[in-house]
DNA sequence: TCACGGATTCGT
DNA sequence: CGAATCCGTGAT
């Protein structure tokens, strides 16, 4: 996907992101290349559950870019958490990949995909290494439910921005 | 330098 | 549903 893609709002991408391929290149040559299937919006700093909700720092600095940057960060010690930054430099936020096709669970993806700090603020329109492309489905349907793991983001919680993939047509 | 806690996972 | 797990973050 070319770098306009991602610069709309984080919850107007999100519908379309579903369905779509994401391939990763490992050092070792092989391919990983599946549908996303599961994916969560964080949205601004006044969405509690957002990382950005603690304002810039050294972590999230890279939410307030241009979307289209990979945000990556450690969760619990050991789980690598693949992110897409969206909208434009006046909004913090980004889209979690919870899960592909074969994949469920986003500590299970960061892993499969061999995630690490480098990949932090790599630009999804120029990478060699990763990248979302058209899958060439059709006729997709979703649901909407509540985000989950952000029990302490009060009404914020709430709010149904976990997209989960439930149809599609090759 | 260090205390804190988490966008999870797995087993019960 | 509850505990394990452990590194990086952010403040000092």
């Amino acid at each position: 996907m070319d770098r306009n893609f991602y610069k709309k709002d984080v919850l107007d991408i999100c519908p379309h992101i579903l369905g779509k391929t994401l391939v990763r290149k490992c050092p070792d040559g092989t391919i990983f290349k599946e549908i996303i299937t599961e994916v969560e919006a964080y949205r601004g700093e006044e969405d509690l559950g957002c990382h950005a909700s603690k304002g810039k720092t050294e972590r999230t600095k890279v939410m307030y870019e241009n979307g289209g940057l990979i945000y990556v960060y450690l969760v619990y010690g050991m789980y690598w958490m693949l992110n897409i930054v969206t909208g434009n430099t006046t909004h913090p936020q980004a889209i979690l990949i919870r899960g592909t096709k074969n994949i469920s669970g986003p500590g299970k993806l960061g892993k499969a995909l061999k995630l690490d700090q480098t990949f932090y603020g790599e630009d999804l329109d120029t990478s060699n290494r990763i990248w979302i492309e058209e899958s060439g489905i059709k006729n997709i349907k979703y649901n909407q439910e509540p985000r989950v793991g952000i029990e302490y983001a009060k009404e914020w919680k709430d709010k149904p921005w976990r997209y989960t993939l439930t149809e599609y047509e090759i």
